[in-house]
DNA sequence: CCTACCGATCGGTAGG
DNA sequence: CCTACCGATCGGTAGG
């Protein structure tokens, strides 16, 4: 589907999300997201209610694909290291297939107003403890070290996945599923030789 | 030493961290940062050239103190795996250490003119090497494993010590020398049950 | 370090 | 979707 063929609303949050990942929030101006689409600053309030409004949906739409990919892991019934390797793969499949979204969700969330804030302060715990309930039954079945601190654990697992976003460049030749397989190969292996 | 005792520039290029760090360059108003020091807006430029000058400053004095704690390793004689240890904690330290600066480090370095903007690209390329190297060597003496992908590997590494200044708190319970050794030891020895 | 001001630009609206 | 406009605020300067 060319870009042309979206409705004006999906075009203006897709534009938006470019130049906010590219620019940042402030330093995105309703004229630059206007000149984008070929159109007139005013005219972008024919299709949205107003600048806060874009980061609200681009933020929401990021965090909703994140539990979407993640939340169905729960249930399956897997042994906790492929369940990790699995885990790590949705996870940094998101940002990889959202780069600017995942960009802008990283970053400019801080400049949500107070609702909105909210809703991702919570979701961040939700996401925390969806990698400490997946360390802790790790330990529990014996597939985990059961000195891991599963705080910390769940720490470096989220530092491997999110921040892919600083790095991974679509195209190149490293997938997603690559990027998983070798950072979740290293940390349940380790780097030291046997 | 007591801010009142500090000169004039370093209190301003202290406050412009908190806030820049706090509520992002563009969201920081000369005002703002006037008002913080109980002075006028106008007043700030007997002291600083513009309100660029202040985000050059805070992102390079942030990126001379990786250089400083990091490129001082190099020539030590270390055992690898002690010296991915020692990196580690000095890179995390002076995430912790400065909290504000290397927030404003990672978030806001795209908003600068191209001369910086091209020093800051030029320097993440220095610290990608710096740790590739660690690792080759690590390869070399038999102390890592021989099917590490080196630059994979760098990556994981620098995930874990730059996400730090997401989730940090100084004044909690951990140090950095704590996440340090306690990351270090996950990544060396691997997450699972042996 | 202040007062007073500059031109530029901001997000957003009215009326068509 | 455009033209024309609003008040507010921006970074920065002159003169003291």
């Amino acid at each position: 589907m060319t870009d042309s063929a979206k409705p004006r609303r999906e075009q203006i949050y897709d534009v938006a999300s470019r130049l906010f990942s590219e620019r940042g929030y402030h330093a995105t101006s309703m004229r630059d997201l206007a000149g984008e689409l070929g159109i007139q600053g005013g005219s972008l309030y024919a299709h949205i209610s107003g600048k806060e409004d874009l980061l609200v949906e681009i933020v929401r739409g990021a965090s909703q694909q994140f539990d979407d990919s993640l939340f169905t892991l729960r249930e399956l019934d897997l042994p906790a290291d492929q369940k990790l390797r699995e885990a790590m793969f949705r996870h940094i499949r998101v940002v990889a297939d959202n780069m600017d979204s995942a960009t802008v969700f990283f970053h400019e969330w801080k400049h949500l107003s107070e609702e909105p804030y909210a809703q991702v302060v919570a979701w961040r715990d939700t996401i925390d403890a969806f990698y400490r309930e997946l360390v802790e039954r790790g330990i529990e079945e014996g597939v985990f070290r059961a000195d891991l601190d599963v705080r910390m654990t769940a720490n470096l697992v989220l530092s491997a996945v999110n921040w892919t976003y600083t790095w991974y460049r679509p195209g190149g030749t490293l997938t997603p599923r690559d990027i998983a397989e070798q950072f979740a190969e290293m940390l349940l292996s380790g780097l030291r030789q046997a």
